[in-house]
Parts: C-alpha cells; sequence; structure tokens
DNA sequence: GTTAAAGATGTTAAAAAATAACATTATATT
DNA sequence: AATATAATGTTATTTTTTAACATCTTTAAC
C-alpha cells in the first residue's frame, strides 16, 4: 500500500465515506488511480465500494448484532419479564434473539443487577450501563455470536445464579423445550441445574415446532412468558404441570 | 413499507448484501423495482447502495469500537508479525487496538488456526472463518469491550499457550511494559507465564510513556515488533536483554 | 359497481459510471 | 545510461444507473 492509499484510507475511515471525483481532485490524480485505489482497498476488506464513490468496511462484529431486530411481540414479552424482576439479583441470560430484546430492554432500564450470559450481542448491548456483566467463556459458534462447549460448560458449574432466562428454538407443551445445537442444549441443561428459577420467553409460534435437541421438560420451568395467540389448550397441558404461563 | 421491502431489508441483514439482480429475480419483479427499493430503504437509513446492490447500513456503535481505526502504522506491525506466525498454532491474542488490527487481517488471511482471547472486538473480528475461536470468560470491562478479574484468570490458567501476543499502553526500553488496568495486568501476568512464546507489538510512540501498572519485564518477552521510528538507544537497551526487536 | 385518482411497477432511451485495453510516464535495477 | 517493471493517464467500450413515460393496481368516492 502506498503512500497515497494509506491517505487515502485515512480519509475515508474519518469522514466515512470517499467520492472518486473528489478524491482524484484533492490527490491530483486521475480518477481512474483513485477507483484503483478503492478496488484495492477493498480487496484488502478495508473499504466496500459504493455508487460514486466507497465507505468504509463495515466492522464484522457489528453485522451479527444488528441482524436480530426486535420484533413487537418480542418487545411485548421482554416488557412483561421485565416486570417480573428483583432488583439487584444475578440473572442467567442466555443466548438468542427474544433474550437480546430483554437485553436492550435492561440496559434502557440501567438497574443495578448481574447479568451472565454466554452471548456477544447481549453482552455489548449491556456495556456501558450500572450492569455488571459476566460473559461465560467457550468455543465461538460459527452460526452465532455466542460461547458454548465443554469449557463454557465447566465456566458455569462454578457459578450459583438467582434466575435463568432463556429462549428455545422449538417447544411441546407435552414434550418440553428444544433447541437445535446439542452444545448449547448441554449448556442449557447445566443452566438451569445451577439456577433456583427457571423462566422460559418464547413467541407462541414456536409451540408445536420441535427442533433437533430437547434441553429441558415443561415441569421443569418455573414459568413461561408468551404471547396472546397461545393456544388454550397448550396452556391447558402447561399448567397442569404447575407451571405457570403469562401473556403479553 | 411494503412486505416486499420488508422481506429485502431481512435477506440484506440476513446475508450482509443484496444483488439487484439476484433479488429481482427472488421477488419475481422488474429490476428496477428492486433499485426503487433500495433507494428507499437507503433514504431510511437502512441501506447503503453499493456497485451492483446494497449493504446493511452500518450501525456506529459505541465511541471505543470506533476509535480503534487500523491505522497505517499498526497495519504495518500487523503485517510483519503475520509473517512470524506457525500456520496450525494456538495463539493468545490480548485485547487492544493493534492486536485487533492483526485480527482483522488474519480474518482475511483465512488460516486453519487457534485464538484464544479476552477482546470481544477480536473474537467478532474472527467470526465465520476457518479460525476456531476460544473466548476467555469473565467481567466486562466499562471502558473497553473486554473480559478481565479472577474467573478469568481461572478459566486462562487451565490452557497452554504456544504464543502470546500481546499490546501495552507505555512501555519503556529498561523498565518492561505498562497498561493502565490493575486487573488486565493481573491477566497479562498470567498469559506470560501459561504461554511458550511472548511477542509484544506496539508503536514506537508507546516507548517512554509509563502507564499505571507494569506487567511484564523487558527480559519477560521473546521478541518486539514495532514500527521503524524506534529510537536507536531504546533498540539498544532492548537487545542487550536478548530480546529480539522487529520493525517495519 | 363504476370511475377517477393516486400509487406502484414495467419499459426503454439517455446519461453516467465503470471497465478494459493500451499509451505514457515514473521508478527501480543493473 | 539502458532496460525492465510498475504506476498512472487516456480513451473506447461495456455496463450500470437514471429519468421519463407507459401500463397496471389499488383505493376511495360516488
Amino acid at each position: 500500500m502506498n503512500q497515497r492509499q494509506q491517505e487515502l484510507l485515512d480519509r475515508l475511515n474519518r469522514s466515512g465515506k470517499a467520492v472518486i471525483e473528489v478524491e482524484a481532485e484533492h490527490f491530483g490524480v486521475a480518477s481512474m488511480t483513485i477507483r484503483r485505489d478503492l478496488r484495492f482497498l477493498e480487496k484488502n476488506g478495508l473499504a466496500v465500494q459504493t455508487k460514486k464513490g466507497a465507505i468504509p468496511k463495515p466492522k464484522i462484529y457489528a453485522a451479527p448484532l444488528n441482524m436480530a431486530e426486535d420484533s413487537a411481540v418480542k418487545r411485548k414479552i421482554a416488557v412483561r419479564l421485565l416486570e417480573m424482576i428483583e432488583p439487584s439479583s444475578t440473572v442467567l441470560l442466555s443466548t438468542g434473539t427474544t433474550t437480546l430484546t430483554f437485553a436492550r430492554l435492561l440496559a434502557q432500564q440501567n438497574l443495578p443487577m448481574t447479568i451472565i450470559t454466554n452471548s456477544i450481542p447481549i453482552a455489548s448491548a449491556l456495556f456501558q450501563t450500572r450492569i455488571k456483566v459476566i460473559l461465560i467463556g467457550g468455543e465461538l459458534r460459527t452460526t452465532s455470536l455466542d460461547l458454548v462447549g465443554p469449557a463454557a460448560e465447566k465456566y458455569l458449574s462454578e457459578y450459583h445464579i438467582d434466575l435463568l432466562v432463556t429462549g428455545c428454538d422449538g417447544a411441546d407443551a407435552q414434550q418440553g423445550f428444544y433447541t437445535s445445537d446439542l452444545n448449547l442444549a448441554n449448556l442449557e441443561k447445566l443452566s438451569a441445574k445451577v439456577s433456583d428459577k427457571v423462566i422460559v420467553i418464547t413467541e407462541s409460534r414456536k409451540f408445536g415446532r420441535k427442533a433437533l435437541v430437547k434441553f429441558a421438560e415443561i415441569a421443569d420451568v418455573d414459568a413461561i412468558i408468551t404471547d396472546n395467540h397461545l393456544k388454550a389448550i397448550d396452556r391447558e397441558l402447561i399448567t397442569r404441570n404447575g407451571v405457570e404461563v403469562f401473556t403479553t
């Protein structure tokens, strides 16, 4: 990378964008030269070419965080859960999109509490709040920004948790809760074991969809928070197990 | 925003990019329609139009993340370090801006190796590459997205590392290396202990600036990689300790 | 139900931008 | 200085984007 390319990259990072004609003027070179420079920067993962120029390459870790948009349904569930949280308690918040929505809500509340999680997006969402955040170490999954594996389990086994809050990929009112990753299922089982109380938060549409691995029986949990489209029969089956059901 | 635009945004966020012709095909509409949709998404701050399509709008995150831009000096140091890395080795990459620059370089190379780190940005930068990433658990610092504390130390103490790569906040050619956080210093000391080899990468301007806590003597490290503005006297003092110095 | 209006989508010609190919200039090497 | 090599500039060609307008769809009013 030559002097001009470096300065171009610096200007790009400083201002957030580069316009070919403007840069060609600034450096006193042909626009073709700037085109070649931007091509070079893109090739090296430092920039992304846009319509008439380029922008800095979006940092990789930002993208997955943006992926999980908060849906209206998830936000309602999160608000319902918030009412049930004891201030100053220690909560284990497992990876998932609904739990992430809840974490974003918590960040706004800024309560003095401790959150333990295996999700990088959740930890990031709680960054620079009054909440003390402990991230469980482990192997980074290639499918999502969270940590699982034996090391994660070992790490977690030394904690004692007041409340576990987790989501699920699938649920059945008689069978229990499912996730699509075996490693994650193991971690979830252990999480429930070290926690005094377990709450599952999930959209009602997850009911009837079984995923790869079961990580908990219905009776293993203390409460389920879901939206108001939960079928009456499912609700009946759950409460029969002594599990509380809260809807939005 | 209509149904198609919603789904288009969804696909955009999921895959990280949208190509006009591909999307037109997928939705069974004219490419002009997708152009109009992307124009709309850009206008609403949800996407940035690129050469033949668009990417999701890079969200600006907390200041500490954005400040860590790759500078030309850091990139040169990172390139120099890359030449010295054994493929398939296990490297402990400590938190820092220079180490983050190196991680970004590594992500482009996509070598089959294992990286252990206590930095969330570093772990994220290596997400979805062939590199196996292990994130050390611990307490999230409020000043930067990394993990420290007794739990982190306990976690780390069970590993054996080929090579530790770390930066520093301050350095002195006679006294050693400094950082501004006591917890981090403790972790750094332990990191050096569990590693066969230690390389410090740092900009030469850090020399002569002492920070709060010393975490290593000069003689504790095997090599230092810095830029070519390192003073001759500093270089002399370092090599006298049997420590190799590489400059860009 | 009909009809007008507004909005969305499709089509195509014109404009703009990007590329490729080659010419020229600068830089490095011997 | 001669030569090779790399970088930059120029321009013709191709591709992409835009703008303008035609057509189709939806909505709302009557």
